[in-house]
DNA sequence: GGTTGGAAACTTTTT
DNA sequence: GTTTCCAACC
């Protein structure tokens, strides 16, 4: 039996009680916003609500789990029947249903980034554009948008008729579309356009929906973009119980088509909604969210809200600005090191959020000359990667799939002597006699124009093929990647082609990871269909954990802004708080009053992660994009009062004395960074700082044969001692990390 | 057909 | 400064 009154506060409960209608929760950072949905859920059962007729939709995967795991904790009787899932993978389902009735065929396909990368060029190809003056990536991105406001290519052809600058767009974007319904693939946008128009099109479909999804429920709803707006308006129907949670000061994906006024005009598009500001924050000391509060109030288009939190003010709020990237990078380090070291803190308890990726390199050289734990959590895609692509293009080839884009990839994989021209000549046969290209390859020496030795190398891929296909019948499924690399040889060159050995490492964990995945959902499923495989993992962008040991260890977190967002860590670090960075320049510049909010959402994310301590850094210059560039502190900072502000400023280092003092005055503790790390062998450049740093070309006390041991990797043995000019360049074996080659003059390996 | 060097890019990211 | 991609070479 819930007890609401007793686990909620007084709004979280009205939220859960109001069952009926529109309702919109306004969910301030730290406010409570999952638990609020789950006990809402669980009111619904109670209530007597049939478990199927109630929806709920989220962006990530990552958090529909959670929130399904959550609810079946609770109610673990019926929970199961609940629908809870991303957009995508709910229109997904009923694609799946209904595909036909758009004109694919039933075993459509999911196209992804690369995908979508991959047929793009083939439109260029065909349409004679040149890259350079029609940018591939402006293509897609125009096209996604379009496909986000739920513009066709006809639409879109009418609306920008006459429009001579957008006519090559006009055209790609229809060519682009043509493309995909031929090789039978939904790209991501497709999948929701698609659901929509087949909603808008057959009232009996819809009807069909609305009559089981009776309550519905959306997450993050400032991130929804139009066409994701159009499929939830539809769904509500008549009886519009809609539920939806977000905060519009937490909306930080324009870029990707989210449309802040789906949040702030919810009252306009539904009249009868009632609003719960949940405003009580859980999580953070007074003096971050004053802090938090203060730099949102200079946005104008939001709702007004007051996050206020019953905790003590706390520290204040640490401001420090170092003289470089590497001054900032160290003494973040240091704090953290100096913090772990008296027993107080872990590593864990700290993450550094940047405003960009290419933020992390000082941050990671100042973290690992010390030997402080930390990980870098990137965006890297499973599978967008190269290996991963590769081998499922082998395995739906194998598998049968008719999908020319997929042979195309591994026909000449690894090298078989097939050329593109051969390819092309392939492939100008196969739309001719409606044969795929592996059927071409099949009887390659029918085509004209192929030499004998081509097509002979075709009819062996093709034999290959074949007899891989007649391997796998009623095999497992992920015994057939190894299957394929040991008959095409594939992973051997991959791995032997790998510039490092954390590269090959690497890939052959992904690898793993895919055989595993494999196995599970083989194990899983009742009729395994690799297909079906793919289609449910393509929407799984990241099927290794963000993190790189899979978030468990004790490590200091390295993250964008964005990708902190419904994180909390009890101490944040915010680095590069400098005009020029964060807010960037193209913010700074630019017309569209709107970005500089959206920028000052992303500030207030960032704010908010943080629990007990927040310390924002900045660094008067720093290198980017090759250049030095001086900066002055972040204007989001001067929007804090100056009485949260602890500014830590150490005598002889004000603001004062900027730049004449300029390089010279370093910290020690950059000082003592930059001579000790220099692991990697650099090319020789020009600049003041590289040269400080070589050491005189002076014969190694050790040679080809000796153990020898270095700071990071550990032992081993040395293969190659090379003269290269300025320094020699030693080849080590090492036990753990593999071979490495290094500049003696840096690595300090010592002699065992 | 494969290698290599030079030019251009370069916020942020999920599905 | 670094990485990635394509075009000219071998």
């Amino acid at each position: 039996m819930l007890n609401i009154d007793k686990e909620l506060n007084t709004e979280q409960a009205r939220a859960v009680r109001t069952t009926e209608g529109p309702v919109l929760i306004l969910a301030g950072a730290g406010s409570g916003k999952t638990r609020t949905l789950i006990y809402r859920i669980a009111y619904l059962l109670e209530k007597g609500v049939r478990p199927w007729n109630i929806m709920a939709l989220t962006f990530t995967n990552k958090a529909a789990r959670e929130m399904k795991e959550r609810v079946e904790a609770m109610m673990p009787d019926n929970a199961s029947s609940i629908w809870i899932s991303t957009f995508h993978s709910t229109c997904l389902k009923v694609m799946f249903q209904y595909a036909e009735r758009l004109g694919y065929e039933k075993n459509f396909e999911i196209a992804d980034t690369s995908d979508q990368k991959a047929i793009m060029k083939e439109v260029y190809k065909k349409l004679n554009l040149n890259n350079k003056m029609f940018p591939e990536r402006r293509a897609l991105n125009a096209i996604s948008n379009a496909k986000d406001e739920l513009k066709s290519p006809t639409d879109f052809a009418r609306e920008n008729d006459g429009d001579y600058s957008k006519e090559w767009l006009i055209k790609v974007y229809r060519e682009y579309q043509a493309s995909l319904l031929k090789n039978n693939s939904m790209d991501f946008d497709d999948l929701i356009m698609n659901t929509v128009s087949l909603f808008k099109t057959d009232p009996e479909v819809l009807s069909r929906y609305r009559e089981r999804f009776r309550y519905l429920m959306v997450d993050e709803y400032q991130d929804t973009n139009t066409s994701q707006f159009e499929l939830i308006s539809l769904l509500a129907g008549e009886h519009k119980n809609l539920c939806v949670v977000g905060d519009d000061d937490q909306s930080i994906y324009r870029f990707r088509g989210a449309n802040i006024y789906n949040i702030l005009d919810f009252e306009k598009s539904f009249p009868s909604a009632a609003v719960i500001r949940l405003e009580e924050n859980y999580r953070s000391t007074g003096n971050i969210i004053k802090a938090a509060n203060a730099v949102i109030a200079h946005n104008t288009e939001r709702k007004k809200k007051a996050l206020w939190t019953g905790k003590e003010d706390g520290a204040l709020i640490r401001f420090k600005m170092l003289e470089s990237a590497a001054g900032e990078a160290s003494y973040i380090a240091e704090d953290i090191r100096s913090r772990v070291s008296s027993g107080k803190s872990r590593y864990s308890d700290f993450a550094v959020l940047i405003r960009t990726n290419v933020q992390s390199k000082e941050l990671e050289d100042a973290f690992r000359v010390r030997g402080i734990e930390y990980d870098l959590v990137k965006g890297l895609r499973f599978w967008d990667t190269k290996i991963i692509k590769d081998l499922t293009s082998y395995l739906l080839t194998v598998a049968g799939g008719a999908n020319d884009m997929r042979t195309v990839r591994i026909i000449n994989l690894p090298r078989r002597g097939i050329g593109q021209a051969s390819v092309e000549r392939a492939l100008a046969y196969g739309a001719e006699k409606k044969l795929t290209l592996l059927e071409c390859c099949g009887r390659a020496s029918e085509i004209p124009g192929i030499p004998s030795k081509t097509a002979k190398a075709m009819q062996e891929f093709y034999d290959l093929i074949i007899s891989l296909r007649e391997d796998m019948k009623g095999g497992r499924l992920y015994e057939a990647v190894d299957r394929i690399n040991e008959k095409t040889g594939y992973l051997e060159t991959a791995l032997a082609e790998a510039e490092t050995n954390e590269k090959a490492e690497e890939m052959r964990e992904y690898v793993n990871k895919l055989k595993e995945t494999l196995d599970i959902y083989e194990r899983e499923t009742e009729e395994p269909d690799l297909l079906d495989f793919m289609r449910q993992n393509g929407l799984e962008g990241n099927a290794l954990d963000k993190t790189g040991d899979g978030g468990n260890g004790d490590q200091v977190l390295i993250m964008t802004m964005h990708n902190a967002k419904g994180l909390e860590f009890p101490n944040v670090f915010l680095a590069g708080a400098e005009d020029g960075l964060f807010p960037g320049y193209a913010t700074l510049n630019s017309e569209d009053p709107l970005a500089m909010e959206e920028e000052r959402r992303l500030c207030y994310v960032a704010i908010t992660r943080a629990e007990k301590e927040l310390t924002i850094t900045a660094a008067r210059y720093r290198m980017i994009n090759g250049e030095t560039r001086y900066s002055e502190a972040s204007r989001f900072l001067r929007e804090i009062p100056i009485g949260l502000l602890d500014m830590k400023i150490e005598p002889g280092k004000g603001r004062t004395e900027s730049r004449k003092t300029g390089h010279a005055r370093e910290d020690s503790s950059w000082e003592l960074a930059k001579k000790s790390f220099q692991a990697k062998p650099q090319a020789y450049s020009g600049t003041f700082r590289k040269r400080t740093l070589t050491t005189p070309a002076k014969k190694p006390d050790y040679e080809v044969g000796d153990r020898v041991r270095h700071f990071k990797f550990g032992e081993g043995v040395v293969t190659d001692i090379a003269d290269g000019g300025r320094d020699y360049e030693v080849t080590v074996s090492f036990d753990s990390a593999g071979v490495k080659k290094m500049f003696a003059g840096f690595a300090k390996l010592k002699k065992l």
